[in-house]
DNA sequence: AAATTCAGCGAACAGATGTTTACTGAATGA
DNA sequence: TCATTCAGTAAACATCTGTTCGCTGAATTT
């Protein structure tokens, strides 16, 4: 049996991390299936062949990012569900809490919005099966109320994709909304690549997960000196949208 | 001047249609950034050189490609809002009208669908104008009805950027259903690479616009035995989304 | 009939790609 | 202490890429 933390481990890991983090970076310009290995490598400072060490190729890193990926949104969602309040309330919430996630996770938003209907298969299956299953727990949250009410399980799970799909949207007009804001069409700060030696340097991992600026961090209820035009209108559309839906859901049972 | 149809300009024609439909088809397996110049001249059956003739680049070809695909899109659309029937005939038409042109013109949809959020710059651009533009269209249409019963403006706008994103996903997801129907996995026929002396044979252009499995083409009022199960389930789905916003929508201004 | 245009060709270019190979040397475990 | 493991290395590989060049020969214009 090995230990399941050595110093030998432990670098793997952090090695494995920056390549996660280095081609969620570089995804923000290209989708996966133009992503070069070497171009990951280089930008982490490692021999190519070390790559293989990690992942069998590029579409097995590009799997990996999903779960990254998509788990930091479940763990929103799950909170989502978790609240109690009424319609309103949960709306504004939700739509809160997707923009507050795009703003933090930029980079996985995008990496999600791209490939989902990218050019390779295994990514495109790992995230279907993935937003799959948020849409079984947004039924199954719903269910409760919605099932004593007359409504027929696939009836639930309709509104549940809708529910999930309108997320992923929203999320992505979000993203666009926000790289509006700031300068996009212009290049941003080049990235020098990494010195070569390894990833040995630099202490204590903190909030690594970002990847991709992880912007100001501002408390939600202050005052958002940073909050564009765009994303405001984008955060109105999305909740009345919303609001729309619910009102068709409480009208679902009487024509 | 120069004549409009001469057999130089035709032939410089083709060559431009068989680049574009070469391009389509190899865009169903890989995503636009990691397309080839090289790749798309050798299915054609013509020198890399020559590509040059026709496009500046490969996203000079995309977007051209964009407009092509939403072109066809945009016909649709049209006919739908034309339509002046009840809220579910509508419905109905809009689901079957997706539906059959997903099963025309699969490339086209793939194309947008992956593009729309990919890693070429000037082509998402193409595809959001060209997408902001349906939007506007269908607000236009709506407008007449809803603003006497006091819906503001940004409020239809909102409603028709639903509809848009809506019937965008719900292309997407036939396409994905239409997928499944068939052998996926598996890799289909493979296509041997033109042979060399461009393009010159073939009579009559009978129909180019596919470039990819135009499919039985049945009557989409007859029986189709075509039709999986999964297509059937996506029909279901769109449709009962689609209602439930029509009830949220004649609902919006009664709280 | 002669002059011009120009779509497509073939060759060459510098550079990048993924993958394999044998290796090194520090962390590990007996 | 000594043998083993194994993350990362450097080099070489065959192959592919986008782009430029001058050229050809048929369609066009004069």
């Amino acid at each position: 049996m090995s230990h399941t933390s050595g110093v030998r481990q432990a670098q793997k890991a952090k090695t494995r991390r920056a390549l996660m983090d280095a081609a969620l970076r570089l995804l923000e310009d290209q989708s996966l299936s133009s992503l070069g290995l070497r171009e990951v490598t280089r930008a982490v400072g490692v021999a190519p062949a070390a790559f293989y060490r990690h992942f069998r190729d590029l579409s097995d890193l590009g799997v990996t990012l999903v779960e990254e990926c998509l788990g930091s949104l479940h763990h929103m969602i799950r909170a989502i569900l978790a609240d109690q309040d009424g319609d309103e309330e949960r709306i504004d919430a939700t739509v809160e809490a997707v923009a507050e996630h795009v703003r933090r996770y930029p980079a996985h938003i995008r990496f999600i919005a791209r490939e989902r209907h990218g050019g390779v298969r295994a990514v495109r299956e790992a995230i279907a099966a993935e937003l799959g299953g948020f849409a079984d727990e947004v039924a199954a949250a719903f269910a409760p109320s919605l099932s004593p009410e007359g409504w027929p399980p696939e009836d639930v799970r309709m509104l549940a994709e809708l529910y999930v799909d309108h997320m992923v949207m929203t999320a992505t007009a979000f993203l666009e909304a926000q790289a509006a804001g700031r300068g996009v069409p212009g290049a941003g700060p080049r990235v020098g690549q990494g010195e070569p030696g390894a990833v040995q340097e630099e202490a204590g991992g903190q909030e690594v997960i970002g990847a991709g600026r992880p912007g100001p961090l501002a408390d939600p209820r202050e005052a958002r000196p940073g909050r564009s035009e765009d994303e405001r209108r984008v955060a109105a559309t999305a909740r009345k949208q919303l609001l729309l839906i619910s009102l068709g859901r409480r009208h679902w049972r009487d024509g």
